[in-house]
DNA sequence: CTGAAAGCGCTTACAG
DNA sequence: CTGAAAGCGCTTACAG
């Protein structure tokens, strides 16, 4: 048999005093004396008071506490995004639940009901593979902020980097370095951030001059590690072999760097490679991959700082932002052609 | 100005009915006839009525929510683990709020006592690396079950694997395949899953009649890839060089493995090198590591489904239970002598 | 099978 | 500076 908690009420029994100036004690409101404050906290740590939050949050409305859903929790990059939500969400004494949707539709659907009646202050979301549209989240009556996969030609918050700009970024490094024959690892282009990523690599081509060549860009489904292969292998049969290969992920980077290695081609001399998201990995295989540092703790930590803002905005303008981080590319080993030590 | 969200009374109101009629027939309660439930429920969606289980849970003093306190949420076992209780809390409908102590006690310290306020029905923990003493777990009206890194002579519930065994399973496998000088790459041992694999080491190496060299043992404070890097050097340095490496992590079997090879050793050849983890570097590096599963998904799922079991447990009896998961040795290239195919 | 009533533990507008 | 009172939206033991 549990002993019950401790109240409000049975701390007023103790102390002569009213539910109500107990309750302003605690929370530490102006308009009681600090004597009173003093005996109250006391009395509260002697008898090992613990507010219930959860009559609180009733009472108020008001739950401190974010939803966030995420197509997999064991995903790096989400991994990284939820730790930065869940540091700044803390400092900001919110707490953070999280959902997988399992890129699922379905369950996405399921989870935004849940997160409906658990009345959350405010959700954090990336969208599931197969989001494609997004009257679900228009029923809620909380602010919304979404990352990486963010719905299209809808008007909502936002935390993404600036893909594009990105890859175009990426490819004239590339270029820069001498490539010619630069060949792209792509993921899904109905994922608009790889579609970004695609148009970047092509952009940045036109730019310089360089021809867009349909058998140097292989597509994947998903950029696993085993789809990169495939590509790498790919290019490794076609007659004007690629000097330089942007991919679209890191795995599929060290996809091709292994396929191609394996070929006895030399990375950088033969064929630099370069990367995206600065997952450990990169800086692991050898040579350590050039690779684009995709900001994932920032990004959470931005849409947890911008989601908290709009729960706490004043006015009820809850006008919609979008928050675009820049990007860095970080040159290592698998794009240095003029440099052979081996200490990157 | 948001519009007032529909309530059971309005629902009772709108239907004649009581409000208490209404809440048994959105919960399915036995004693409502199918008729009167049929519309509630009509009305219930025609008006867009939604459940506030914030007021619900207050009313029962059930959550149906369980908190999660782990190191970090961006190390992938942790966010395997934080999968599996999700994957398992998800379909028990319970949700999942996470917390990251940053190994600080300090932190866990807060953020057990913010659990406390926010009445979650359960509690899973991997505990700060600085914890040494339980107290603040014990003061918890709820059940608890910790995983991974569990306290020491303290009864509680518990989810692990066998590191001990683990160890002695991955060290015999090297011997297995010819090793005699086997060297061992440690965590820090005042962590007792290190010092459960340390220990499984030297007791393999004993049960086979092989001497236990201490120059064959480095320590490391935190198995980053980094160190590995330091320790494998010093191996190298040995007038009587290890022919097997076991290695507490993949990161520093990594470390290893780069180390030796670049001063033209072969793996396996020349040094054999086993990991711990299953990460998924292991299966990307060339050669692949063989390396032993520690089951990190399962873990979650079976803390999560442990925990829930004791919160809904009737009889009071919440006994302490400990689980422990029996690991696999995945064998790949980096310890397969015999064989000298491409294919793993 | 349905209803009236009490109450979960807080907070807050109002009054003094 | 403190108090009395109402009420947040449910659920449940009790009654019929």
């Amino acid at each position: 048999m549990k002993k019950r908690r401790i109240t409000l009420k049975d701390l007023a029994n103790e102390l002569n005093l009213a539910p109500s100036t107990i309750s302003r004690a605690i929370a530490n409101h102006p308009a009681i004396s600090e004597a009173t404050k003093k005996i109250v906290n006391q009395k509260a740590k002697e008898l090992g008071f613990i507010p219930n939050s959860i009559a609180s949050s009733f009472r108020k409305k008001k739950t401190t506490s974010l939803g966030i859903i995420v197509p997999r929790i064991d995903i790096h990059f989400h991994s990284l995004v939820i730790s930065g939500i869940e540091e700044f969400a803390y400092k900001a004494s919110y707490n953070v639940t999280i959902f997988q949707s399992k890129d699922s539709l379905d369950r996405e659907l399921e989870i935004v009901r849940i997160l409906q009646t658990k009345m959350v202050d405010g959700i954090i979301a990336c969208l599931s593979l197969e989001t494609d549209n997004y009257e679900h989240f228009k029923k809620l009556e909380v602010p919304v902020v979404f990352y990486d996969r963010v719905p299209e030609n809808y008007e909502a918050s936002k935390v993404v980097i600036n893909d594009f700009e990105s890859a175009i970024k990426a490819t004239e490094h590339l270029i820069s370095i001498g490539c010619k024959r630069i060949a792209h690892i792509a993921g899904n282009p109905a994922t608009s951030i790889f579609k970004a990523r695609l148009e970047g690599y092509k952009a940045a081509l036109t730019k310089n001059n360089l021809p867009i060549k349909h058998n140097l860009i292989e597509y994947t489904k998903e950029l696993s590690y085993e789809e990169g292969v495939k590509c790498a292998k790919r290019f490794l049969k076609l007659q004007g072999k690629p000097d330089g290969i942007f991919c679209a992920n890191d795995y599929t980077a060290v996809s091709a760097l292994q396929v191609f290695k394996k070929a006895n081609y030399e990375i950088p001399k033969d064929v630099a490679v370069i990367g995206f998201s600065n997952y450990p990995i990169s800086k692991i295989i050898e040579p350590k991959i050039t690779t684009v540092n995709d900001r994932a703790f920032e990004m959470g930590q931005a849409a947890a700082n911008l989601l908290i803002r709009q729960i706490e905005e004043k006015n009820e303008i809850i006008s919609s932002e979008t928050i675009v981080l820049e990007t860095q590319l970080i040159i290592r080993k698998s794009t240095k052609k003029n440099i052979h030590t081996n200490t990157p």
